[in-house]
DNA sequence: TATGAATGAGGGTTCATTCAT
DNA sequence: CATGAATGAACCCTCATTCAT
């Protein structure tokens, strides 16, 4: 299980031969048949306890918080534990994602997807009507920026060998406050912020 | 050619066999070895026309740019089009990295994505030392976060059908001032940021 | 295709590898994939090329004869060029049936079975009627007994429901004095019987 | 012993899997070579004990009777019961004849039913003579329509090298007047046709 | 240029059988 | 007696590639 996990997010599930699997459990291929229906009974099982986690964790970050900012800054925080536990799921989530995605077997995954999607647009909308997030946000698209900035570098960086919880405040600053110092941002604010330039 | 670059992104360089290029190119597979060696061949041209092209964009930022802020944008506004041309390639560096990076022929991803991270770290460096961007940012980390940032969900993005412009400034707007208002960011500067607690 | 299909008669279809096949046709497995999409479509082919040439010879003896008894003569006398043109298909119809039967993309043999029993039994209904057969002839059970003898039993009339004694019964009769009636016989007789022809 | 059986019936013997028969008896697959060396053996026991019960009942049916056609009747009526009794060993040998009959192991069944045809041409041989039955039959012909429409058939007529016009005759001369002789049945007809009593 | 038959290695999977517990 | 993990050979099928035409 674990070792299969791995090899998928090492090579990809497709690329990875049941054979392989079977040599890093030191058994031989027709011997995971006996702890498996198939390949791809495996990766099932592998996404769907990342998104059971994922899901339970976001429900929790939800009831727990107060504002929204709270809601989000847990929700970042926990998921930097919940990705570190299920990296392999999330690598192959992105490598092959258009061969699960197309799968019947694996329709779940978009379901679970878009119950993401709604955790994190309801909690920007709210953010927006509360005065805590910038009015002019889009949620759809800064929810995609966000869900890829935290889901995807967080394989990378951690398997750089980058600290966890750097990577987290790292994340978060930059979420909250960009990368602008703030005596930058001040003589900006002062004349006319580039940024609003932005929209044209 | 094209043909290919858009089944190998829609399905994945492995997943795509050349008799589905063949079949979309109106010839039979074998006829497909007369125009290109091998499928490596194909993936080769389209991976190394599109490193060419973000390269020679970034160098070129750099050159024509004021401060790093500008530079940043620069590179930033030019990947949207160079990424929009050459989506397929982008996507195929995300779905098949980890079978590239293990082939000798594509070892050259290697040094051109080490050569786009030194652009990126030194722009972030010389912006800390002149005081445009946060002095305590980690380069590495915030470059990971940036490039994936910026390149991973512009696939996405562009095909979910969103406008491109919309993209970039919100990605601009996300990177340089965050998603907190300015009002709320006013109100936790009087107090204490809480953003300075993060890092313990 | 001939030679897959005396392989599929000799060792039956699921005893016969498709390594066989192509063995036999001087070519290696893989290669016989350019010509069929599966060993299942090979048996297909044979299968409802078979079906089609039983079910037209039928057709073509009803419309072509007189009384029912003519009908049946011409239907035995055809289906002895018919079954001989495709020894091998019968033959896997008989071993491989419980495959077959199970198979939904085989669906269409038990509806061209059905078909050929409607025709069979209509014949016997109508000679009845008109006094040529015995008219305590029980359709089903002789349509049963006399495609067993001519085709080679496909299916077990005991497993098929029928009441033991009644079967028994039924082929007694059948073996030792026929389907022809007493009164058919005795006109038959006045003259020259007409099976007395047969045999040249 | 008669789960395996069944399933053997049902499925045909190759199809069916030890495990299939485990589950049957409630146990697991490597339970079952406490009581069987292998599955060969299980079907050896099956089809050796239906051989030995024809076999035996044949030999009663001789021994008790008086003229040839009083034996093949006897051996009718027996063999309603023994089959029935056998039904799944009958259903496993025309299933998988083609396997069984190239298995070493199984080399007695090839001799058994060499005894077996020996007794039906003995007493078709026997009522020739007696003038019981027609006397151009052909013994080992109507054997083979009599054993195939008796035990649903194993064995194809024309690939036993059968002339396909003597086959048509033969068979047509007995669906039309059975193998009684017109002598026969003029006795018959006289006292109480002992056909008429069949169905009462 | 294009064809398309052929290759051959390797893919996932099945299954009768063994054996330590 | 029963378990169940493991075996290992064989199965059907895929696919990048070759090559005579």
């Amino acid at each position: 299980m674990r070792l299969a996990g791995e090899l998928f997010a090492q090579k990809g599930f497709r690329a990875t031969t049941v054979r392989e699997i079977a040599d890093a459990a030191g058994i031989l291929s027709g011997s995971l048949y006996h702890h498996f229906d198939s390949k791809e009974s495996i990766g099932d099982e592998i996404l769907a306890g990342f998104l059971n986690d994922v899901l339970a964790a976001y429900r929790a970050a939800v009831e727990a918080a107060g504002d929204p900012r709270d809601t989000i800054e847990r929700i970042v925080r926990t998921s930097s534990h919940t990705l570190a536990r299920h990296r392999a799921a999330l690598t192959m989530l992105q490598n092959d994602w258009n061969y699960f995605s197309t799968q019947p077997r694996f329709a779940y995954l978009r379901k679970d997807l878009r119950e993401i999607e709604r955790i994190w647009t309801t909690q920007l909308e709210r953010g927006k009507e509360a005065g805590i997030f910038r009015d002019d946000l889009d949620v759809r698209i800064t929810y995609r920026l966000l869900r890829d900035i935290l889901w995807l570098p967080m394989i990378s960086l951690q398997a750089g060998g980058f600290d966890t919880d750097e990577v987290v405040d790292s994340f978060l600053r930059l979420l909250f406050d960009g990368i602008t110092s703030r005596d930058a941002r001040a003589r900006a604010g002062r004349s006319a912020t580039r940024l609003g330039q932005l929209g044209g």
